[in-house]
DNA sequence: CAAGAGCGGTTCATATGATGAACCGATGAG
DNA sequence: CTCATCGGTTCATCATATGAACCGCTCTTG
């Protein structure tokens, strides 16, 4: 009988445990509460119960639970006058022991000037977290037809250089992880085929810059680069982005060396540190 | 014998509920998920899972699909090699989106470096955020003996200058939760007793200051203001925390003034913005 | 100014989800 | 080699989360 070849399933289950564990399951709870936080951003700060509740299609009394479990953790506040709800200080205090650890931010952002200062546009740094790209520094060019961005802002995937640069170099079961889900068009340019983009992820490996022209946001040209960890994998990806009216061929392929430059600077920058054992005194003062 | 009291427990039962009932009983899996992060510190930067499961005496399995859940949002991350946990980059961006909104480290730095010039002492800031102080800012004095903190500690409230001049100004309810559970002794001159600690708050309230001397660390005294919301409760506090040797009397009371003012210029820095209506446009562009 | 629609918040019967002891294979110390 | 841990997984057991309907309130509107 089947039931008695011991272990050697080895071969295909992998695969569905492997989906599994990566995007799929797991602690639907705690899953569903995290996701709440993911609605705030710098365009929307501030958001009331029923809203919450109406984004994330959960019940009234459900959504509420999961938004005092955050505010005891300091990762939602309420405000007192408009009860509305908006991310708390428990946060600042969390990215602080992660900055002090791996100090990306400092060390992101004068890289990110001198770019902007070389080329003249905006750029971006993001990094990967919690299935897209988290844009974790931000430069706005000086010009006055610039264009803009939110701090703190996802990007998805697919729809960016950005996203691009970094699937091209990620590790291989985060990109089947983007690419299996349903692919939303932002711009009549988005390329919405999972087989289309991994024939363009080919040429980005190969070019080791994405440029993505009015993909995400009309009018605006993206040219981005990815940012390796020490394994050769992608973390996440710095980007110029342009208005399309400047970004002739010969302005794009002047950026591109200076990108890929950023980030390399970056990706050294960033390998650095960090993994002392997990053992240490816990010494420290304050009274 | 006194092995047969079985779960004696019933006589404190009363202030588990009263606490539960406070501060919010809420959510326990979420609950429990998140304070798998309260773990992660500078001092102890990453946790293999055993170790986490131990520290929170939860079953491994449950542990691990805490982690799990966690990684899947980008609050923790695996390194790759060592299998252990780190605070992940998905914090990064949160706490982007908050200081976007809520400019508080941006407007305090500057303060206490300001501070620390004019009294040569190391100070630091920190705000309420799940049931303690968290440290947000902090700048250390450059003379060779002086206390040095961990970036993003968390202080308890009740054995530090900043706790007992936090809650001598905050609201009720955070006092009654903070003072409700078991207090724990970090000195010898720790008070651990609630009645003695309020009475204490009662002259911390005349003063508008909270010195404490070695009830936290030995040998470190701290002299600590409450920085105020436009509501008037306490939000969380300034202190200049120094060796005990250079703490006279006299010093002492020149510092007073000094931190009184630091946190004054951060609560009015900090009452500024935040909270523009919850519904606004998405806009912004990248590609 | 009365009626309606929206808000934040709460309740309790229902059904779904979390939990942990025991297990595996790998690795490092003695 | 052996033993102690490590990270990770499984499945029967039991605790937990869930949502329709409700309340009191405020703001809009005809």
């Amino acid at each position: 009988m089947l039931a008695n070849l011991p272990i050697q399933v080895k071969n295909d289950s992998p695969k569905i445990l492997a989906t599994m564990a990566t995007s799929g399951w797991a602690m639907q709870t705690i899953d569903k509460a995290l996701g709440l936080l993911g609605f705030f951003s710098e365009g929307r700060p501030a958001i009331g119960l029923s809203e919450i509740a109406r984004l994330s299609d959960f019940n009234k009394a459900t959504t509420r639970r999961f938004l005092l479990a955050l505010e005891k953790h300091g990762f939602v506040e309420q405000d007192a006058k408009t009860r509305a709800y908006r991310l708390g200080p428990g946060l600042l205090r969390l990215a602080r022991v992660r900055e002090a650890v791996s100090p990306v931010q400092t060390v992101v952002q004068p890289i990110l000037e001198d770019l902007v200062s070389r080329i003249g546009e905006t750029a971006h740094f993001s990094l990967y977290a919690g299935g897209s790209l988290a844009t974790i520094g931000l430069v706005e060019s000086t010009k006055s037809n610039r264009v803009m961005l939110e701090r703190g802002e996802t990007i998805p995937l697919h729809a960016t250089a950005s996203g691009m640069a970094f699937m091209a170099f990620a590790q291989p079961k985060i990109v089947d992880a983007a690419l299996g889900k349903t692919l939303t068009g932002h711009t009549a340019q988005t390329t919405t085929d999972a087989a289309e983009l991994r024939k363009k992820l080919q040429s980005v490996r190969k070019a080791g810059v994405a440029v993505a022209n009015g993909s995400y946001e009309d009018g605006v040209c993206g040219i981005a680069a990815p940012v390796l960890g020490q394994d050769g994998f992608a973390r996440g990806a710095v980007a110029v982005a342009a208005p399309a009216s400047r970004a002739k061929r010969n302005v794009i392929s002047a950026i591109h060396p200076e990108v890929r430059r950023a980030a390399a600077e970056i990706a050294s920058a960033m390998g650095v540190d960090f993994t002392r054992a997990a053992t240490h005194p816990h010494g420290a003062a304050a009274a």
